[in-house]
DNA sequence: AGGTATACTAAGGAATCCTTAGCCTTTTAG
DNA sequence: CTAAAAGGCTAAGGATTCCTTAGTATACCT
């Protein structure tokens, strides 16, 4: 019964990191960190030893260019929407959400 | 320059509990908390006044009904979608991420 | 009124995070 | 080759946040 219970924000943060092509250090003096304390503190982050609080999570997901709740998308088509929606309006995801009703119900 | 912060979490919260027609205390205890804490617990996650950890996250949203991302949506369309989304398979997904692609590039 | 249910809060012990101070490997420069 | 720099990573303790206890307040019901 191993349920694994894993949570998806060290890959997905690692993920969106080096798709920038940046350290781990850089992220977090870009996220307004201390330099002492950034490359620790990210490194934390992504391997699973600690959380970011929800500020942080925030400056992260608008440095890395993607919503907050995409670090916590447990597959990969579903995180790679959530990215392409923040690119929508209101009134488009309105109506694909109409459409996907209608196709899943 | 009012840079609004707002931790969606507390309003998802409470808008899937409520969509459940459960009270706190009693969804606490679902989540397996001490009858004791459940009500105080559940109440600071819903106020905003402290975060739930991962675990307790997953916890939640599986009681709920919905995809731990889906706490962290800012808008209504992103977080409907994303309930949506957990109920297609990777197939289907699939076949969305291309249409959207398409359509928004 | 009395009892119950729900939402909510203060305070302190318990748990987690942030910071300091490094180590280890790989890569780059000399 | 050697040294230095860069990136990833970790232990430990002070700083911060959370969990738990205990209780208040309001509304509803009998």
């Amino acid at each position: 019964m191993s349920e694994k219970q894993i949570n998806p924000l060290p890959l997905r943060l690692k993920q969106a990191r080096t798709a920038l092509g940046i350290s781990q250090k850089q992220l977090g003096i870009q996220l307004g960190m201390e330099p002492g304390t950034a490359s620790a503190r990210m490194n934390h982050y992504e391997k699973g030893k600690h959380t970011p609080d929800y500020a942080t999570l925030k400056a992260m997901a608008d440095e890395l260019g993607v919503p907050v709740a995409y670090f916590f998308c447990e597959s990969e088509s579903t995180a790679e929407l959530l990215c392409l929606l923040e690119k929508m309006t209101e009134e488009e995801k309105a109506d694909l959400v109409k459409k996907v009703t209608n196709t899943v119900l």
